[in-house]
DNA sequence: TAGCTTTATGACACCGGTTTCCACTATAAG
DNA sequence: CTTATAGTGGAAACCGGTGTCATAAAGCTA
């Protein structure tokens, strides 16, 4: 025997107890078809008011809320939005879904994370499973992923809609929130010149990454630009890591002579720099300089706080996630964000 | 006109074009019902070995991949784990999300993030508001919010299974997965003992989070054990983040006499308190010992690197999720993990 | 007042799975 | 040669929403 069939008929029409109510139960207490209900639900225009109130009041009584999943079968389209990512920076990820939920936070939108391996040989194998099981509304792909273009062609194929962020022309208007990289790490360079700089070394970023390459092209404009020193001992490679940073500062520290400031690539690379540094004694800033990129935590948290180029990622994920999820014209519009340069006392006129 | 309708029989029967197949476009290729291909898929072991084989074919053929929200409607249940945290730490927040990911790899599970304002007085609605929309599998609370027992309470009511993160027996084994943080600090002060410090003072967590009466208990059994030096300017009170562990070490370091080593309730504070010394001039670790807790990326990539606790997140969270969507039995065993101390350079004898 | 448009609502099929219930096989036992 | 008994597979209902289309009532014009 079914729940409630029994209960001599109280007030309440028969319903099954222990189970959260449904449009049905709405549309019988109120005395109207489910599609009334579900016109009420969405708001449709064409509805008399006094029949809409009536309807309100039971799902208040009720305290009714529509079942997503039933309602992603029939829309044939659901509200998660997934985000990708391989990013091995937590700030960075974590401020990054912080500007994806202030986007969906009043929505009906939820957020799926989903790191990766970018070195696993099962990459777009794994994406793929992971976009066939769980149909998304769309994804979000974070540098350093983002730059990899079979996976937006993977999304493509599986209908997925994707946003990209990149420090590069990476995709057409649709898919793509922008930043300036190389602008930034110009006006970096333009900094340390007026400080009086000539001699800046670069802790560069891993190859093959966009925004790496950017950064790069910025030191490259500045250093040629400014007319400063030049030469293989004032360029090391590293990963994005703070350990590639300390190894790469090892490097840099040694050469002789050594360059009176370095700019990392990001600030891990840039913790990692001084770190080495002060192993060696080299006091920072007074004879060395350094800036950084990102302007995550650990930039103001470290002695001495850290010159940075501040990216700006939690509205380029409003941004981004506004682009997925809105309307189709705002979509198409060009994002494009500029970084600032944040001077902290990890920079100073060189003492020599 | 439908699609494909039309097309004059070619090999394929007919199906819409632009949509994935579905589980009747299995069933009519390969010539058996519905709840057979159903079978195939969740598989049952009543079916015949050939008609198994031949169902395999044609979905590894079509390349179907059953429709999660329909599969969620019908079972009434759906595969999403939700992650609520307020925890400001990124590094700890990522790591957890590593730790549950590892957990849910090979499943059918996908994690959903909702940080939440803990001071916020729509908290409890907020979050009530999110369970009821989305309708999750289960959810994770991961500290400090793990500890609201309000909380937990709401998930009870909405029916929505939970498991808490805790530093102390918050609730039933079902519902939780404990640390011994007070037992850890103890040890971590025994450690100092052995250096040879008599006079340890305390970076507190916020008042009313049990992971930081915890972490106070463990530092008064040392302090008590080991006869250490006592007062209230051995105390300063913070709330986890770096700029409260800056103005407690300013705070400590400016006592007279000042203490010889210093016990912050995580590391970030440690960080600060590490940044307060610098300020002053004090030669860590020669003039000040440091010794952290929890152990997250920062811990190693300060200057001179940490000595702290170590926090076992990952496995913590790996079992926690196991916990939620694992099996009865297995559930509802006790999960009690272990932090170990970690030495590193800030933690030396005293020079005094 | 007939005829036409507009507005408000309902009946019913459908989304793509799972579950219930029943029928049809074989094979073995009587 | 029946008849019980698994083993196997299908028809139809169901989960809880949305879309299409029909229809009744009301408003407007002539």
């Amino acid at each position: 025997m079914r729940d409630g069939q029994i209960a001599l008929q109280g007030v309440q029409v028969n319903r099954k107890k222990d189970s959260a109510p449904t449009i049905n139960d709405v549309a019988r207490l109120s005395g109207v078809s489910k599609k009334t209900v579900s016109r009420v639900i969405n708001r449709s225009p064409l509805l008399n008011q006094a029949t809409r109130e009536r309807v309100e009041a039971v799902i208040a009584d009720l305290g009714y809320v529509p079942n997503p999943q039933a309602r992603a079968l029939a829309l044939r389209r659901n509200f998660l939005i997934g985000l990708i990512h391989d990013n091995p920076n937590a700030q960075m990820v974590l401020n990054f879904q912080e500007g994806v939920l202030d986007a969906i936070r009043e929505t009906e939108f939820a957020l799926v994370v989903r790191p990766v391996d970018r070195h696993s040989p099962r990459l777009l194998d794994d994406v793929r499973n992971f976009l066939e099981r769980q149909r998304l509304y769309g994804v979000l792909l974070l540098p350093p992923i983002s730059e990899n273009d079979a996976l937006a062609a993977l999304c493509t194929e599986l209908g997925c809609n994707y946003v990209r962020m990149g420090s590069a022309k990476l995709d057409d208007d649709a898919h793509l929130v922008e930043s300036n990289d190389r602008q930034a790490v110009t006006h970096a360079m333009a900094y340390l010149a007026e400080l009086g700089h000539r001699r800046v070394g670069l802790v560069a970023g891993p190859e093959g990454f966009r925004s790496a390459r950017e950064r790069m092209l910025g030191y490259h404009d500045g250093v040629a630009h400014h007319g400063f020193d030049t030469g293989q001992d004032l360029i090391a490679g590293g990963n994005y890591t703070f350990e590639s940073g300390l190894a790469a500062g090892v490097r840099l520290l040694d050469a002789n002579p050594r360059p009176t400031a370095i700019f990392a690539s990001n600030d891990e690379m840039a913790a990692g720099v001084l770190h080495a540094a002060r192993q060696r004694g080299i006091d920072v800033p007074r004879d060395l300089s350094i800036v950084g990129f990102d302007d995550t935590a650990i930039a103001a948290h470290i002695w001495p706080p850290l010159t940075t180029v501040r990216w700006p990622i939690v509205p380029m994920a409003r941004a981004a996630a506004a682009k997925l999820i809105g309307p189709g014209e705002e979509a198409s519009q060009p994002s494009l964000f500029l970084s600032d340069l944040i001077r902290r006392a990890s920079s100073v006129p060189p003492s020599r």
